[in-house]
DNA sequence: GCAAGGTC
């Protein structure tokens, strides 16, 4: 039996598809599609089937110093055992095995990988490597006529950034993470794609927050030809529409350097100018100048350019990318993750176009396209192996049906996009009047669309017009309004989601398949928000570190030179080992310089992301107040001052907060937008928005005014639906305590020893919970928010506080009155003297 | 619970 081994599941298919005419049988083997015929079978793994790790005894993150990774032992383990275990069923029975990866790097290496699992299985069997470029009839047959080997050189280069990735990213995500005490899912990463990319997010901001607007003048005129001129060029003598005869012209002089420049840095001179232009009736036409311009079609789609357009038209890249994926999974286009911008000579681009002409919304263009002379698609500057550029495969979905609007849209965008590639250029005429009024001179730029060419097919560009009319030199025309516009610089631009993914493709940071990919872990680790990007203040504390300790993490010089270093490995001129040990060196030297800033460090991260949840002054005593969540995942705001000061207000039960830079006037809080998709909204300033809550059910006596002034604790519903506990005498009792936001809250009869207040329920999906006391909860949250005071001792970590906290011990005192010996009993891992010494600490 | 790279 011959075992034929592809990088996915689809390409497996439809080799089979392709090798045995389409007689193949599918069985599944442990779980995992094999494609059996004719004494062959063709499986497909799913990607990368191992990966490299430290040995189990480096995974807890507090035992181990980060810099003891640099050294560890690095080991690969099954991430896809059903996979492996099928690999390794199939490779005993094989006679013969075919590795038919991609055609790339990690092809390369994946395809390494299999090999290795079919070697521990036996070590005679004959393995061949075949390669092509695109899974079409012509490719597939003749590369599995000529079989050749497996690069051994390419996959070890591939191995090296394993380890280098592995090693410098682990091992400096540690470092910060424990540096700042964010451990479990809060930590702090770092690595050698990522960084650099938060990097460019973080400068561009700096650039902004740097920015100190200039105030410049422009001026415009409108400019009219005179209606007895205009009538003599118009044969038939009908009136032309006043809106054809007049059109805007701008101010513009030389500079020093004698280029055109528009914008006046003197207000002086600004009005002079203006008292110039104003004081005539008319400006006279020194110069003409027509030109026509060639507009080329633009290249075949590579990831890269399909996530922009997709940008252009309103897809978010992670969205953009996913819709892709389901498109080629259903068959509609091909390969999504590409590098390529050359069609390969197996399309026929005649052939496809002709796949479309029946159909209702694309046949026209089709046809159109058909009835040119020869069909010579447009080609890009990146030729590669790996895929074909992104293109229909012939296969049409029916909207509505098998594809929605969504999907329908950008199905629609790669075929426009194919169609853009096989079709004529536009061509522009573009017209440049400058007129001058005394010693001011005037110019418009005019641009008319003359030949659409592709953009007949491809209605994705912008081609509006600029109208401006025929006019002759030494014309005169009248000036009908002259306007004087103050303006100011602005800061330079946040880069876009798909801005950005060029950007790292322009530095060669990440690949095609993980750009976008890279962006969305930014987020999620709380590095940038919103849309386009903008860096947290712990984003900027985490580029500060680096720049200063760890450059090399944060440049994208760390990838361009893995990229020489790779290229060295794979032509044989050095091996992984010169490569891993060397990139190890540097980063020995990188923690021997990071050693005496590990607290430095820490606090300026600490307090950045305190910063990012800061909203301004307690109104009850000063401190500030922060953005925090409960134990229950809903957000509120508290003081930084707790347990002293008990202050809270609540925010709406959808969406998570992101803090703006917009701050109330009345008092002096940022407000805050709730970032929720496309229910996203502006809440505003939380206290605002708190004094319009309404009432309900009553609980018992305000701790804070009861006493005094005879105020109850009641539940409110805000407006936007949110609710807490808060005191009936509010505004003037500012006492609240927050709610969870998802459930019915019930009100039960039983009533806590300590606060004397009913016990809540809340009745949220199968099971109701008992929330309690609605101030014994807030204060257990709190206790864990701001961490267990048990972590204070030594070698106390969350992972331990936790399981103390599990056998009942919650507080310091609750150790010191405990007995050492049950204590060990009930925790894991505790030993009745550790317990003596923390009780002597406490 | 670390990275980046495949794939879903």
């Amino acid at each position: 039996m011959e075992l034929i081994i592809t990088e996915k599941d689809n390409a497996a298919r439809r080799i089979a598809d392709i090798l045995s005419g389409g007689t193949y049988d599918s069985t599944r083997e442990n779980g995992v599609n094999v494609y059996e015929w004719g004494g062959k079978r063709c499986v497909g793994l799913s990607g990368h089937v191992v990966g490299v790790d430290f040995p189990a005894e480096y995974s807890d993150w507090r035992d181990v110093e980060p810099v003891e990774l640099i050294d560890a032992e690095v080991e690969k383990t099954a991430t896809k055992e059903d996979i492996v275990a099928t690999l390794r069923i199939l490779a005993r029975r094989a006679e013969r095995v075919a590795i038919a990866t991609d055609y790339d790097r990690e092809g390369e290496l994946i395809g390494k990988e299999a090999y290795d699992i079919v070697r521990e299985v036996d070590a005679d069997v004959p393995i061949r490597r075949v390669r092509f470029s695109s899974i079409t009839e012509n490719e597939v047959k003749s590369a599995f006529e000529e079989p050749d080997e497996l690069d051994f050189d390419l996959a070890a280069a591939g191995e090296a950034r394993q380890i280098i990735d592995l090693i410098w990213g682990a091992a400096l995500t540690r470092f910060l993470s424990l540096s700042a005490g964010q451990l479990g899912d809060d930590f702090i990463s770092v690595g050698r794609v990522q960084s650099p990319t938060l990097k460019l997010i973080v400068d561009r901001e700096r650039e902004i927050e740097a920015f100190d607007p200039e105030t410049y003048w422009e001026l415009f005129a409108d400019l009219k030809k005179s209606e007895a001129q205009r009538a003599s060029e118009t044969s038939s003598g009908e009136q032309p529409r006043d809106d054809e005869t007049t059109f805007e012209a701008q101010y513009f002089y030389r500079d020093e350097d004698d280029n055109e420049a528009e914008r006046v840095w003197e207000e002086a001179q600004a009005d002079e100018v203006y008292e110039t232009l104003s004081s005539r009736d008319a400006a006279t036409v020194v110069d003409v100048n027509r030109r026509t311009r060639t507009d080329a079609p633009p290249a075949p789609f590579n990831t890269t350019q399909f996530i922009r357009a997709a940008s252009a038209i309103g897809y978010s890249a992670k969205r953009a990318m996913s819709i892709a994926e389901d498109l080629y999974t259903a068959g509609y286009i091909t390969y999504p993750r590409t590098d390529n911008t050359v069609y390969p000579d197996d399309l026929d681009p005649e052939e496809l176009l002709e796949a479309f002409v029946d159909h209702s919304e694309l046949g026209d263009a089709a046809d159109a396209l058909l009835e040119a002379d020869e069909i010579r698609p447009t080609e890009g500057d990146e030729e590669t192996t790996d895929h074909p550029p992104i293109h229909p495969t012939g296969e049409i979905p029916t909207r509505g049906g098998d594809v929605d609007d969504d999907e329908w849209e950008l199905y629609e965008l790669v075929v426009r996009r194919f169609y853009a590639t096989v079709a004529d250029p536009a061509e522009w005429e573009h017209l440049k009047v400058v007129a001058e009024v005394d010693d001011a001179r005037l110019k418009a730029n005019g641009k008319r669309l003359v030949e659409p060419g592709y953009h007949d097919v491809y209605p994705y560009f912008n081609t509006s017009e600029n109208y401006v009319p025929d006019v002759e030199t030494d014309e005169k025309l009248a000036i009908e309004d002259v306007e004087l516009e103050e303006k100011e610089t602005q800061p330079p631009r946040r880069y876009g989601q798909s801005r950005l993914i060029e950007t790292m493709e322009d530095l060669g940071l990440g690949t095609k398949s993980t750009r976008h990919n890279t962006l969305e872990k930014l987020y999620d680790r709380g590095y940038i928000e919103s849309d386009p990007p903008r860096p947290t203040r712990l984003a900027m504390a985490v580029v500060d570190a680096a720049e200063n300790y760890a450059d090399r993490v944060v440049s994208e010089g760390m990838t361009a030179q893995l990229e020489a270093d790779m290229d060295a490995i794979a032509s044989g001129e050095a091996d992984l080992e010169d490569v891993t040990d060397d990139s190890r060196e540097m980063l020995e030297e990188i923690f021997a310089n990071l050693a005496d800033s590990r607290e430095e460090i820490g606090d300026h991260l600490r307090k950045s992301l305190k910063d990012d949840k800061r909203l301004g002054p307690c109104p009850d005593c000063g401190e500030d107040l922060l953005v925090r969540q409960s134990r229950h995942g809903s957000y509120f705001i508290g003081c930084d001052g707790y347990p002293d000061c008990e202050y809270t207000l609540p925010l709406p039960s959808t969406g998570k907060p992101l803090i703006m830079d917009a701050e109330c006037d009345e008092h002096g809080l940022n407000e805050v937008k709730m970032l929720a998709g496309r229910q996203t909204f502006v809440h505003g300033c939380p206290l605002c928005k708190a004094e319009d809550a309404g009432e309900g059910p009553v609980l018992g006596e305000c701790p804070d005014c009861g006493a005094e002034h005879g105020g109850e604790l009641a539940i409110k519903t805000l407006r936007n639906g949110s609710r807490l506990v808060g005191c009936t005498r509010y505004p003037d009792c500012e006492y609240s305590l927050p709610l969870p936001r998802r459930g019915e809250i019930e009100v039960t009869d039983e009533r806590c020893d300590d606060h004397a207040l009913p016990e809540l329920v809340v009745h949220s999906g199968d099971e109701p919970w008992e929330l309690g006391c609605p101030i014994c909860n807030y204060r257990e949250f709190q206790a864990r928010e701001n961490g267990s005071a048990l972590e204070s001792l030594e070698g106390v970590g969350a992972k331990t506080a936790a399981k103390l906290e599990d056998a009942g011990i919650e507080s310091l005192e609750d150790l010191t009155d405990a007995d050492p010996d049950a204590v060990a009993d009930d925790v894991d891992g505790v030993s009745a003297d550790r317990v003596r010494s923390w009780q002597a600490e406490a």
